[in-house]
DNA sequence: GCCATGCAAGTAAATGCTCACATACTGATC
DNA sequence: GATCAGTATGTGAGCATTTACTTGCATGGC
């Protein structure tokens, strides 16, 4: 069996847990049952590995706004789709996603100048909503702020195990609600 | 002038930007302009100076909490005043509670289980409104959740600098509608 | 004189990473 | 199908560097 996916499996799991700067080779290989210098065959360094992991769930995440937020017409639409989405991938995917979650500012540098991320993408179609007359007006770039924390911390609290062992999808319908809320309420 | 003061400032930023394990002992000693021997005249270890640190903010947010609760009646009053105060107390020491913001998964061993965190107190609240039918039915655990994330996702954008230079009260009007949206949504 | 505070140099341990070597796979050649 | 070079993959001991922390000494207020 290949060491890589074990490898990457692994680093996931150790990066969520202790953070980037936290977790160490030794580890990340003790946990794949892999020596480290197996990293190496596959990696030039620790932050290329944690940069690779977490720009796949990163553009993995835009595209899945793309997708999903291109499929239906309207704000609420969108904004019901996406929520689903993101619960629906992350159950599916807990790991990956709990750790795009917590370590994000550690890869604010490496995303933050590409125009695609998803905060972004979620403050275009705002702006958009507004032009259109579907949302009242204000700053997009603190409605989407509002709208995205709805579900990040209740997905971080998950992460945090305050939610007990529900999928986060069994939130769906509730958080749906909220963001459809935050985006109309002035 | 005393350095023991410098040192918590200087660690706070530190801690804030790079983190607790990304932040060296020598990068805080030499942003507080003090020799490294200095920070061990005051604290048992580089972990100890972070955890006394975090549990300050910790506690003074949980203070806070109770106090603006307290003074008011009401769900919808609550709201309004903690998100306030909230802005406010982060204003005026944006640094510290920025620290607090970005690093709360660091220390979640040390205060899950104190039953007085910042989370719970929302999470208490909720439960009365609902007792008392200001709000609709729901689990209060999600709920709290949802109407947190509104203010830290904010908080957490402008610390990563995509909300320019406003003070985060600026957005407490628009917060506070959206909080209330969320407590109200089903 | 005494204690608290600060400094500069130093130490032991840990960490990311390398390297010489071993093994497993691939596919072209006979 | 057997042979064998060439390459990709994995090992584990070890290296240079960094890191948190210590220690002996100087200073200054009371």
């Amino acid at each position: 069996m290949s060491a890589k996916p074990r490898i990457e499996r692994a680093a996931l799991e150790v990066f969520a847990a202790h953070g980037v700067d936290g977790a160490t080779t030794k580890l990340i290989a003790a946990r794949a049952e892999v020596s480290e210098g197996a990293i190496y065959r596959h990696w030039k360094s620790k932050d290329e590995l944690a940069i690779g992991l977490f720009m796949a769930a990163h553009r993995r995440l835009s595209d899945l706004i793309d997708t999903e937020a291109g499929a239906v017409h309207g704000v609420e639409a969108k904004a019901a789709a996406l929520v689903k989405a993101y619960c629906t991938a992350a159950d599916e995917d807990w790991t990956l996603f709990s750790f795009h979650l917590l370590q994000l500012h550690h890869f604010l540098p490496y995303y933050q100048d590409d125009g695609r991320d998803p905060v972004t993408l979620v403050e275009t179609i705002i702006k958009y909503g507004m032009m259109k007359m579907e949302l009242p007006p204000g700053d997009p770039r603190v409605v989407a702020a509002m709208a995205i924390g709805v579900i990040t911390q209740t997905a971080q609290n998950k992460a945090y195990g305050r939610l007990g062992e529900d999928a986060l999808s069994a939130h769906a319908s509730l958080m749906t609600a909220a963001v459809q809320a935050v985006l109309k309420a002035r």
